[in-house]
DNA sequence: CGATCCTTTGATATGTTTCAAGCTTAGTGG
DNA sequence: CCACTAAGCTTGAAACATATCAAAGGATCG
């Protein structure tokens, strides 16, 4: 029944039924149901809304290509970003069952990103129970990424924020097959690192020289070139465990 | 199949339920499969684990009675606290799905907790699609909730956070009919309040005085007594939107 | 009724923010 | 292709919120 509907191209969520697969192996029915999802692709600007907290969510979204970032705006207008989301990511999979949004998703790059309509997905989940628990892994890897965010803003200090922040993005990266690993643009001002991290835009302009100065990461505009692994992985307190990679969660400690 | 067991004594699953079916209105086959689910019940002292960061974990945990907490703790010792539990909730859902646990949870005072292994539940999951969902959602607002968390360590002042779980804390134990909304007994020590908001313990009781000096709450010893919800809630900048309790999402805004 | 854990208080230290201003880069229109 | 503009980056000095150190007073529980 749902037909594939493409405004720019036509679409493939060949990449996002794959990431599902490798939370939980799908059967061919699910897969099937999957790849049919009638999806919109849309183009967006650095900043665009795919979903404004306080709305009513009718789709569900995934990155063709391109960042997004989830944020929360305090009542005083103070920003906090509450996670990045690269291509091949749902970021939306909690609006299929949430009524109201309780924080905002915007694109960070120009980022294509397929609509989904989230009675579609529900339908999926119903129909086919192991597309459900994948969707629901999905989500709960977010989770267990949400809870360490907490703990970088709560609990440490503005270099390892920083330091953690780097390793979390060039670990994604490279294992979403996105990026190298120790080379990398990353798609962020100091403002929305800072905003990550809990910190100001000052500050971490301070904090990324440090970084530099202390022989861990070399930068050129936004690029970054992870000097010493071993070292900023020590400073900024990372361990892999919290994004559950599977394999084998020792890759580095 | 399943049998209940027991160790101190029979136990019902049917406050965690009835909750799932808030979430998810549950069919007759899930209501029946949850209910048979086995249980061993165990009485935790204040302090013990009932999962472990690092474990594999065998058993899913849901609280009959008493309150519970999440915590990691970083390279360096210190300790955040990512969440309060209360009767009649699952508080490891997630690790149905994770092969190694996250963070740990712990017994914040006197807790009577259910252990079911999580082979069982996931045996529910996979049977009951509705089942299924429900936790899911119940794993969303979970989520939800550690988000909120974060933007409270990482962008509010130490006035504002305590305010904030202050509030949250009357409002959920009012919602599960476990206490009244503006006085009730916090079962947490300062040092544990300050984990739960990135402060230290010296500050928080500091930040209490603050309130008490205020007019907005009094306190004796750990029984909380809210003077001015109003303005504690604007003090806390709450809103209770990320609870997702359901009915409007307006009760208080 | 002693011991331990929790709370309270004061003084000082520190990391991060705030304010202020100049500089660089990327984008835009003439 | 240049001039202009806006956005982002960098730097310094001062202010502030919170942490740290130190120690005493209460509560709770064998």
């Amino acid at each position: 029944m749902p037909i594939q509907i493409s405004l720019d191209r036509p679409i493939s969520l060949d990449r996002m039924v794959e990431r599902l697969d490798s939370r939980r192996p799908l059967g061919a029915g699910a897969r099937a149901a999957l790849r049919a999802l009638p999806a919109t692709v849309r183009t967006l600007d650095p900043g665009a809304y795919m979903v404004r907290e306080g709305d009513r969510p009718v789709y569900c979204c995934a990155i063709v290509s391109g960042f997004a970032f989830r944020q929360r705006i305090t009542g005083d207008g103070a920003r906090l970003i509450l996670s990045i989301h690269m291509a091949g990511e749902f970021i939306d999979l909690q609006n299929v069952y949430h009524d109201v949004s309780d924080h905002s998703v915007q694109a960070l790059t120009r980022t294509e990103a397929a609509f989904i309509p989230r009675e579609a997905v529900r339908a999926v989940a119903d129909v086919f129970p192991d597309a459900g628990i994948a969707m629901w892994r999905e989500t709960l890897i977010d989770s267990s990424i949400a809870r360490e965010w907490a703990v970088n803003v709560g609990r440490r200090g503005a270099l390892a924020r920083i330091a953690h922040l780097l390793c979390e993005f060039a670990l994604r990266l490279e294992t979403a097959g996105l990026g190298e690993e120790c080379d990398y643009r990353l798609p962020m001002t100091q403002e929305q690192i800072a905003d990550s991290c809990g910190l100001t835009a000052i500050h971490v302009n301070r904090v990324l020289r440090e970084l530099g100065r202390r022989g861990l990461i070399a930068r050129d505009k936004r690029a970054v070139h992870i000097v010493d692994w071993r070292r900023l992985v020590e400073v900024g307190d990372f361990t892999a465990r919290y994004l559950h990679l599977g394999s084998d969660d020792a890759k580095l400690i």
